[in-house]
DNA sequence: GTAGCCGTCCGAAACGTTTTGGATCACCTG
DNA sequence: CAGGTGATCCAAAACGTTTCGGACGGCTAC
C-alpha cells in the first residue's frame, strides 16, 4: 500500500507539499497539485485513516451501544434507529461504531472503554434510565453526547425524546371519547425513562378526564417474559373490570392480547387494548391494533444530527444544550372500539 | 487526558519502560511495574487506541456495510444477524463498524472507503449477490473478508452460507407429503445468492418428487413493492391452480398472504402457504405460517468468528478458505394443510 | 536599489504509541 | 580477576499524516 511518501517520491517533491496539494491548501501552484493528483491516482494512494486521527485529534467516528436484543425480537425500533443513525453518520462523513451489550453495566463498559481510549468522538445513549450511571459517566468525563430520553437529576444533558406522556394522553382521549371510563394501565419497569414518563402521561390524562386513579388497574414492572395471563385473568374478573387496556410497549401489548385470547376475552368486543410503538408485528396482529407511532428512522438520523452540531460547534459551552421532544401519532386501528353496555 | 508521556514522567521512568511494564512484557521489574500501574490508575491514564492503531498495523476494527432497510422493516434478520456479529466482535475484542448502503453501488463505495484508507482490518458482506462487485473488490485488494452467501465464478472467498436449496426442499418434501402436487413458487430478484439457491432447490425438489415442471406456477424478481394481486389472481385463475404456494421470503408470504386474503383464498383450506424465514411477523399472521428457520443471531456471530480466524492466521494462505453451509428447519404450522379434494 | 510582499515550496516537529537494539550493573563461574 | 549471564532499564526510530515556521526568488512600490 502506498503512503503520502511515495507520492512526493515519485513526484519529485516534498511531504509536506504532496499533504498540501491533496488537501486543496491554497499555496501550491495548479500545476503542481494537478501532478500530485496524477501520481497520486496511479499510485492508487488513499490517506490512511488512522494517521490522519492521531495527527488530527478526530477519529471522525462515533459510537453506539444498544441492548442485547435476544428477547426482543418483535421491535423493529432498533433496526429502523440504527439505520438513520447510520444513514445521517454518512452524510455527516463520521463512521458508526456498533457495540451490543446485555446490561447497563456492560454498556457503560463500553461506553468508558470508547471514550477513554478516544475511539470515538462522541456517543449516543439510548434506553435512557431515569437515573443513568452511562450519562453520568459521559458528563463527567466531557465526552461529547446525545441521550435519546431525559433523565431526573443528572444535570445538563443534550436529548432527544419522544413526548411518551402527550402519547400516552392521546391514547386515553381516544378510548375516553369512545366511552371508555375504567382503562388499565401495563407498563414496564420504571427505572427506564420512557416508562416513567409514559405513566407520567397516564396520570396526567386521568386527572384530565376526571377519571379516579384506580391503583387495581395499573400493572408496573413488566418485561418480554413476564407471564400476563394471571394479572390479566385478575384484571378480567375484578367486580368493576377495565373496559380498556393500554400496554406501554408493543411486545407488552401482543403478550395482551394472546392471554386476553386465552382467557376467552375478545378484543375489541369485550375489551379494547392500545398499544405503544407503532410495529409491523401489532399492525399485522390479529386484529391490528390501535398503536402510537413514532419515526424511528428519524429518531436516529436526528439523534446524529444533534451530535454533530455538539462536535462542530468547538467553544459555544455557552450555548445551552439543545432539547428536542417529538410527537407521537396515535394510529386507530381495530383493536379499539366503544365498551359493551352492561 | 494523560499520555504514557505524563505516566512516565510521574513514575520518573523512561516512557519505554513505563509501556513495557502495562503491557506486561517480561524484563520490567515487579516492583516497577507495580509502581507504574499505580501511577496510570491514579492519572486515569488509558492508550489512546488510534496511536495503537498507528503503531501495530491492527485497527481491531472490522467493518459491515448492510443494505439501507427502509423498505424491509418487517424483516427481523438483520437485528438479530447484528446482534450476532456485535457479541461476537466483543467477545474476540474487536469493534464493529457499521454502515447502511442505499444500493450495491453505495456498499461498494462504503467497502472502498473502509479498505482503502485501512480502516478497518476485515470485512463481512452481505446479502450476496451472484456476481458480487463488493467480492470482487475485496478480492482484488487482499483484504481479509468473509461473505455471507456464495457467489458463482467470483473465486476462493471464505463464505458461510444457509442451505437454501436444502431448506427450499424440506418444504416441497412437506407439502408432497400432504398431497400437493401443484406447487407455485414465488421468488425475488435471482441475482441475489439466496434466491438463486432458493430456486434451485425448487427445481431439484420437483425432480426427486416427480412432479412436473411448470412455467406457469413460477414468479420471479418480486419484492416489497411488488403487487402480488394481479399475479396471484392469475394463478388462482388458472384451469389447474396450484394447491400450494412456496415464498422464498417472509415478506413475500405476508404479500401474499393479504393478497389471498383479498381473493377470498382460504389459507390453508383452499391453499397452503409456506414461508422463507421465520421471523415473529410470520409466527404471528393469521394464520400462522409455516417455514423455513435459520438462526440469524448464529449466523452473525459465526461470520465473525471465520473472519478472526482469517485475520489470526498470518500466513497460512496455503489453507483453503473456510466454507460453511447451515442446514435450516422447517417449522410446520398452520398454513400448511392436505389440499382440498376436487 | 532596497524594502516589502506574494507565490510556492520545504524541513522538522508533532500526534501517542510500541519496538528495536542496545546500555548498565550486579552477580556468578571458572 | 576476566568473561559471561541475567535482570532491568532506556534513547531513538517507526507508524502515516498534518501543520508550524520559515526559505527562496521574483515582482512591485517607493
Amino acid at each position: 500500500m502506498s503512503t503520502i511518501k511515495d507520492v512526493a517520491r515519485e513526484a519529485r517533491l516534498s511531504v509536506t507539499t504532496a499533504s498540501r496539494a491533496l488537501n486543496g491548501h491554497g499555496d501550491v501552484a495548479e500545476a503542481t497539485r494537478a501532478h500530485v493528483r496524477h501520481v497520486a491516482a496511479q499510485l492508487g494512494y488513499h490517506p490512511n485513516h488512522t494517521a490522519r486521527s492521531l495527527q488530527g485529534t478526530r477519529t471522525n467516528t462515533i459510537g453506539l451501544v444498544i441492548p442485547q436484543l435476544l428477547h426482543q425480537r418483535l421491535d423493529s425500533f432498533w433496526l429502523e434507529f440504527i439505520g438513520g443513525a447510520s444513514s445521517a453518520c454518512t452524510t455527516a462523513r463520521l463512521d458508526l461504531l456498533l457495540t451490543t451489550g446485555h446490561d447497563l453495566a456492560a454498556e457503560l463498559g463500553h461506553y468508558q472503554r470508547l471514550v477513554r481510549s478516544r475511539r470515538v468522538d462522541g456517543a449516543i445513549v439510548c434506553d435512557v434510565r431515569v437515573r443513568d450511571p452511562r450519562i453520568s459517566f459521559l458528563r463527567q468525563s466531557e465526552a461529547p453526547f446525545v441521550a435519546f430520553g431525559r433523565t431526573l437529576g443528572d444535570g445538563e444533558v443534550a436529548w432527544l425524546d419522544v413526548d411518551g406522556a402527550a402519547g400516552v394522553r392521546r391514547a386515553v382521549e381516544h378510548l375516553v371519547a369512545l366511552g371508555h371510563r375504567r382503562i388499565a394501565y401495563l407498563g414496564t419497569h420504571r427505572a427506564f425513562s420512557f416508562s416513567h414518563f409514559r405513566y407520567e402521561g397516564y396520570l396526567d390524562a386521568l386527572l384530565a378526564a376526571d377519571l379516579p386513579y384506580d391503583e387495581a388497574l395499573v400493572l408496573h414492572g413488566l418485561d418480554q417474559v413476564s407471564d400476563l395471563a394471571t394479572p390479566l385473568a385478575r384484571l378480567v374478573a375484578l367486580a368493576n373490570p377495565p373496559t380498556a387496556l393500554l400496554a406501554c410497549a408493543d411486545f407488552l401489548a401482543l403478550s395482551a392480547l394472546r392471554a386476553l385470547r386465552e382467557l376467552g376475552c375478545a378484543v375489541p368486543d369485550q375489551i379494547s387494548l392500545v398499544a405503544f410503538d407503532d410495529t409491523p408485528v401489532t399492525q399485522h396482529a390479529d386484529p391490528p391494533l390501535t398503536s402510537i407511532r413514532q419515526d424511528n428512522y428519524a429518531i436516529g438520523a436526528r439523534l446524529v444530527e444533534l451530535l454533530v452540531q455538539q462536535l462542530a460547534g468547538e467553544v459555544d459551552r455557552s450555548q445551552p444544550l439543545p432539547h428536542e421532544l417529538i410527537q407521537p401519532l396515535l394510529i386507530p386501528r381495530q383493536s379499539t372500539a366503544p365498551p359493551r353496555r352492561t
